[in-house]
RNA sequence: GCCGAUGUAGCUCAGCUGGUAGAGCAGCUGAUUUGUAAUCAGCUGGUCGGCGGUUCGAAUCCGUCCAUCGGCUCCA
């Protein structure tokens, strides 16, 4: 007998090679119906496959991560099955379960398919899924695995195999599709309800542009099919928070293919609101003793070749300007700091002066490939929210800290709660591919651990992932359907200062190289729009939505006293509308609640007698009458409240 | 850049298998003077993404280019 430990700790007492599913048929019918993978000493494997030694144990459902994935998993079997018996002689690369589902990458050959052929797989999917077909594991040598996928003339799965040790390799079989997979897999494909292929795309084969492009399939599936029906249906949700459509609506920003592609145009009410995130960062910056400079959009190739930009961007990106001046070259900037550099080289720098932090909203320009631009989020020009700080490697930890505060001080005031912080290190067996001393790098990079500890943020680090030139810390948020975006950034680099010669003279009275530290807390503007607009789904918070009162005259004979309260409000700096059009009182509220502007100001009558304002607020309904004073007093300490310590 | 899909009025969309375009909203004009999510009537508005081809005839079929969308690669 083995012992059996359970996630509430009770230990109970099994034959040698029970299986999961045993364990959960021992505890009740009803949960063996449902578990579809079991996790033995922190590994997930099949619910048929024996335990031999003690363990503890945890039954997996569809309530768990790892049992949806285990779901996933097998369904891209199955649809895998589905088009073997429906377009013979496709070949298949990998398909693993992703965060909302699973694909499978096939090479379908000289058949062409597109999102039409959908229908026909799910039903054939479905219609499997009824056989409840066991998935078998099977452990195989390498020799037998590679002679199994050379007879069906799969490259792929031989080229993946290929790179496996022998004795690791197993298939799973289900109905007539075997696959090589490392598992785990449900019991029977009888869990599977509900089925929705969602796209079809190309996808390099393993993530290689030169080599041969797939045909990728996206799909997921569901235990039952109600959750199906949910899941579209927040889906259709999401879709309503796409930035792109709600940038439009709400008229923020534009694209013209005049202009050119990936060049937005900020519309009046975008601008503003771009504004006043910019001087709400300029106010925070100030306190925290930044200083603002200005630089122009080109500058001379050379300075980019000091730079390095220039063999980075040059060829890939927008080119150089030419001008009347023979050999004369100007490039449109892709990154700010080669300005700030030779603004830092203007005068001799002391220790005493470190750090020296130069902000600019700096617009840079990339020629980024036709098919990534994305709305707001990838985009050909944009403005960085930059700023470099100059300062001594015992510095950096402070100067880490003050950055760090203030990109947590910006997600607080835009009510930003779930984010991602990753921290990107080097390769610790790789030390050699990177500049700077390894002391310094020691340095940081210790120095970056330990203030996000202090800070006591959550956050994934990621060996490896560093820049050349430094170590950095990235915030990341997900749009409305999941994507994750990079906003805030922060990066260590002791790269640039050794290309400009930078230096600055240490109470030593002898020169030192000073460390420089690039962020951008929102990443840029563009992107940061983007992502605050999926976030709030365009009910911005009050102090920085464009409009933030509409005065609603009920009719004609008030519009005086109506534009005496718009009055009002303006010159007490709340930034209202009037809508005096001839119409009656519930379309003009229907039409400022599409407007998603948070306060409908009805005067009538009653109002204009009393000297009041019927209040409305977006989505709240009538909030009922108060004095013109005491609303301007209310909307005074909302913002307030929300922008805290700032203001 | 690559794979797939899409492109009709300012916006959302009809327009079946080819017979030179239609609705709702928005806009304009007028009537109405209105109390918490759409008052009524009339009118304006489209080289059906661009170019080429097939055809007596193309929004519709074919080719090509452009743009957009979903991915891949890449990135703030």
């Amino acid at each position: 007998m083995i012992r059996i430990t359970l996630p509430d700790n009770s230990v109970r007492q099994y034959p040698e090679g029970v299986t999961g599913l045993d364990i959960a048929k021992s505890i009740s019918e009803g949960l063996a119906r449902n578990v579809l993978s079991v996790m033995v000493d922190g590994t997930v494997q099949d619910a048929t496959r024996t335990i031999e030694k003690d363990a503890s144990v945890r039954l997996l459902t569809w309530n768990d991560p790892e049992g949806k994935a285990t779901m996933w998993h097998s369904s891209a079997h199955l649809m895998a099955e589905a088009i073997e018996l429906l377009y013979p002689g496709a070949k298949f690369g990998i398909g693993p379960d992703v965060e909302n589902g699973f694909y499978y990458d096939i090479d379908f050959g000289s058949q062409t398919i597109s999102s039409d052929d959908f229908p026909k797989i799910e039903k054939k999917i479905l219609e499997l899924a009824r056989e409840k077909q066991q998935y078998l594991r099977k452990e195989v040598s390498k020799e037998e695995a590679i002679r199994y996928f050379t007879r069906k003339g799969d490259e792929y799965k031989i080229e993946l195999i290929q790179d496996l040790p022998d004795g690791s390799i197993t298939f799973y079989e289900s109905g007539k599709f075997t696959d090589l997979c490392r598992g785990p897999h449900l019991p029977d494909t009888g869990f599977i309800k509900a089925v929705k292929l969602l796209n079809i795309a190309g996808a390099y084969w393993r993530g290689d542009e030169k080599r041969k492009q797939l045909t990728r399939i996206y799909g997921i599936t569901f235990p039952k099919q109600k959750e199906l029906d949910d899941f579209l249906i927040l889906l259709e949700e999401a879709k309503k928070r796409d930035h792109r459509k709600l940038g439009k609506e709400l008229e923020l920003f534009a694209f013209s293919q005049k202009v050119g592609l990936g060049l937005p145009l900020w519309l009046p009410r975008g601008a503003q609101l771009r504004e006043r995130l910019e001087m709400f960062l300029k106010k925070v910056q100030k306190k925290a003793g930044y200083q603002q400079v200005m630089c122009p959009h080109i500058g001379n190739v050379e300075l980019y070749k000091t730079s390095g930009h220039y063999q980075k961007y040059g060829e890939s990106s927008f080119r150089p300007i030419s001008t009347p001046v023979e050999g004369e070259e100007f490039f449109l900037k892709p990154m700010n700091c080669p300005h700030h550099c030779e603004i830092y080289k203007t005068s001799p720098r002391s220790y005493r002066d470190l750090p020296i932090r130069l902000a600019e909203f700096g617009t840079v320009y990339r020629y980024e490939q036709s098919g990534e631009l994305h709305g707001l989020t990838r985009v050909r020009g944009f403005t960085q929210d930059d700023a470099h700080i100059f300062c001594t490697p015992e510095q950096v930890k402070d100067e880490f800290k003050g950055v760090m505060d203030i990109v947590m001080l910006i997600f607080k005031a835009l009510d930003f709660k779930d984010f991602i912080v990753q921290i990107s290190l080097r390769d610790p067996n790789n030390k050699e591919k990177y500049i700077g001393s390894d002391e310094n790098w020691e340095k940081a990079e210790t120095a970056i651990m330990e203030v996000a500890g202090e800070r006591g943020l959550t956050t994934v680090v990621v060996p490896g992932e560093a820049a050349f030139y430094g170590p950095k810390m990235d915030f990341m948020v997900k749009d409305a359907l999941g994507r994750k975006w990079q906003l805030g950034t922060i990066q260590v680099d002791y790269n640039l200062p050794e290309r400009f010669d930078l230096e600055y003279i240490g109470a030593d009275n002898q020169k030192h190289r000073p460390v420089m530290i690039h962020r951008a807390p929102f990443g840029s503007m563009e992107r940061f729009v983007a992502v605050l607009l999926e976030h709030t789904a365009g009910d911005f918070p009050l102090w920085l939505t464009p409009d933030q009162a509409i005065v609603l005259p009920i009719s004609e004979k008030y519009q005086d006293y109506a534009k005496k309260v718009l009055n009002l409000l303006n010159n007490s700096e709340i930034r209202t509308l009037i809508d005096d059009r001839n119409e009656k009182a519930g379309k003009k509220i229907r039409d400022a609640e599409m407007k998603k502007i948070p306060y409908m100001l009805v005067v009538g009558e009653r109002e204009e007698n009393e000297g009041t304002i019927s209040v409305r607020r977006h989505g709240q309904g009538d909030l009922g009458p108060v004095k013109v004073e005491d609303f301007i007093k209310k909307v005074q300490e909302e913002i307030s409240n929300e922008l805290g310590e700032i203001n």
